[in-house]
RNA sequence: GCCCCCAUCGUCCAGCGGCCUAGGACUCCGCCCUUUCAAGGCGGCAACGGGGAUUCGAAUUCCCCUGGGGGCACCA
């Protein structure tokens, strides 16, 4: 039997990185072993649910490059993958549960419930509801005929336990006294989770439900409602959650987790993904850059980390910037180019464009985030440069520097042919002639031309710029240092 | 409170009884390269939470403690 593994998100949010890691894992896992994966939608909320959400999740999927065979969107077998048209399919499962005696209807009052659970807790035993103010179920008929709305319950087998082989936890087992007669039908006959999310995996067939650990403890009920459903379980493989820098549940506290917020701050998602990939997986052999199709050939959900891991931007960025440097040089021109004309509102000239074009490859070297190319390049793109002030003070006040500026304009003034390698000649010879070192004579040049102390490589930029402009700009210095 | 899961450098991962004076990657710090900044090269700092037990021998097995995480809804 081939595998069929689901990622199911519930539309209530943006796909955020911790989701997005479950979703990886599911479909690596499906990828490597010729699975299905199916994307289903668990949007029994309708209160919380919002199309924005359910849109951005599959977005952040596509743009990841985490394909579905099956589920939303894309269709299949089972019809629509939303657990919103499947309302009566839920009903009617939770109707023959209480036929059959798997389950029954409950009038506990929520007053009763609190009341029982706080006792429970005083007393040091669980605080799991066992049916307790529901044992007469005769007159249920007539007590909704009445008028009542009961919720149905699951009856929890008691005494009873539920022991099942977790794929990344190993032998795992819960007593029955822990685990309470849930609600599987909510008393307005709408499921919940645990009903709408089990009644679809034995419907869809799920051979393996790879899930975040939050799900642990509810996967004994997940596994008696199949049973009563007279279904086969699924495996299970409950992977450890993702934190926060300080070691807490990673959560909006922790700054922007959602997936789109870090394609709009520049991250690739080849980079995103590889490094979630990481997050509880190691490749073996000391890989650590490798690409999708390469994680497929390696992954092995047994091998799944127990550990609970920390989200950690550094590695991330740092992951980001090999994967920009490894980066198609036209397809790294073609994303700068459309970032730039966002940030400025406004189409590229052509003289822009040739500029970028040419600075490109330099940019591309020293780039960690695809949005701050912006600042290193700003100065291309500008009428006059603004002179960052630090950069100014630290090179722009020596002695000697209105000499430099002199004898640079002059020298670039007479250059024949404006190309790298001119240039370089030419202020090489300068300071030679003036005999001081590189930095002290690159640097009031790099400044006057690029307002900062920190620039792409400087017989290059002044190439990109072409002659006017430096010779322009120079000379603005010369005169702004007196 | 009750139940479940987890425990190696600051972080992510190797390690699955002797190969460990614990390995790799990120971060950080030096040095080299160098026109700045990056990149790259070289080097460095840095960890087996504590206590028992098993064993000739434990990071590796078992138990307890401690710590961290998760769950205990008519949310998912």
């Amino acid at each position: 039997m081939t595998p069929r593994v689901r990622f199911a998100p519930s539309p209530t949010g943006f796909l955020h990185v911790g989701g997005a890691r479950t979703a990886l894992y599911n479909w690596l896992f499906a990828r490597s072993s010729g699975g299905t994966m199916i994307l289903r939608s668990d949007d029994t909320d309708e209160e919380r649910s919002t199309p924005e959400y359910a849109a951005d999740i599959l977005d952040s999927m596509r743009w990841l490059g985490l394909d579905w065979d099956e589920g939303i969107d894309t269709g299949g077998p089972h019809g629509d993958y939303r657990q919103s048209a499947r309302l009566e399919r839920y009903r009617a499962v939770a109707d023959r549960l209480v036929e059959a005696g798997g389950a029954y209807y409950s009038f506990a009052t929520p007053e009763q419930l609190d009341a029982f659970r706080d006792e429970a807790r005083a007393a040091g035993t669980a605080p799991s509801y066992d049916g307790r103010f529901d044992v007469d179920q005769a007159d249920a008929v007539k007590r909704i005929a009445a008028g009542e709305r009961p919720t149905i319950r699951f009856q929890v087998p008691r005494p009873g336990r539920t022991t099942f082989e977790d794929i990344v936890r190993g032998e795992v087992s819960f007593d029955h006294s822990q685990v309470d007669d849930f609600v599987i039908l909510r008393s307005d006959r709408t499921p919940t989770y645990h009903l709408a999310s089990t009644v679809d995996d034995v419907d869809f067939g799920i051979t393996h439900v790879v899930r975040g650990e939050d799900l642990l403890s509810s996967t004994p009920k997940h596994i008696l409602l199949t049973e009563a459903m007279g279904a086969d379980p699924a495996r299970y493989a409950h992977l450890s959650l993702l934190m926060g820098p300080d070691g807490k549940k990673l959560s909006k506290r922790h700054g922007h987790t959602a997936i789109s917020a870090y394609r709009d701050a520049g991250y690739l998602p080849e980079a995103l993904v590889n490094y979630l990939a990481l997050l509880g997986w190691n490749p073996g052999e000391d890989a650590t850059v490798l690409p999708l199709n390469e994680m497929v050939d390696r992954f092995d959900l047994t091998a799944v980390s127990k550990n609970p891991a920390i989200f950690d931007t550094d590695k991330l960025e740092w992951m980001n910037g090999v994967y920009i440097r490894e980066m198609d040089p036209a397809e790294f021109v073609n994303q700068i180019i459309a970032s730039i004309e966002a940030d400025l509102a406004r189409p590229l000239t052509d003289g822009d464009r040739a500029r970028l074009v040419a600075m490109a490859p330099h940019v591309q070297e020293r780039t960690k985030l695809l949005t701050e190319i912006g600042d290193q390049v700003a100065f291309l793109l500008v009428d006059e440069v603004e002179f960052d002030e630090a950069s100014w003070a630290k090179v722009m006040t020596k002695p000697g520097v209105a000499d430099i500026l002199d004898a640079a304009g002059e020298r670039l003034a007479a250059i024949d042919d404006w190309d790298v390698r001119s240039i370089e000649e030419t202020l090489r010879g300068m300071i030679a002639d003036l005999e001081i070192g590189a930095g002290k004579g690159f640097q009031p040049i790099r400044v006057a031309v690029s307002g900062s102390t920190v620039s792409p490589p400087l017989f290059e930029s002044l190439e990109a710029l072409g002659r006017e402009t430096t010779l322009e700009r120079v000379r603005r210095a010369r005169s702004l240092v007196g």
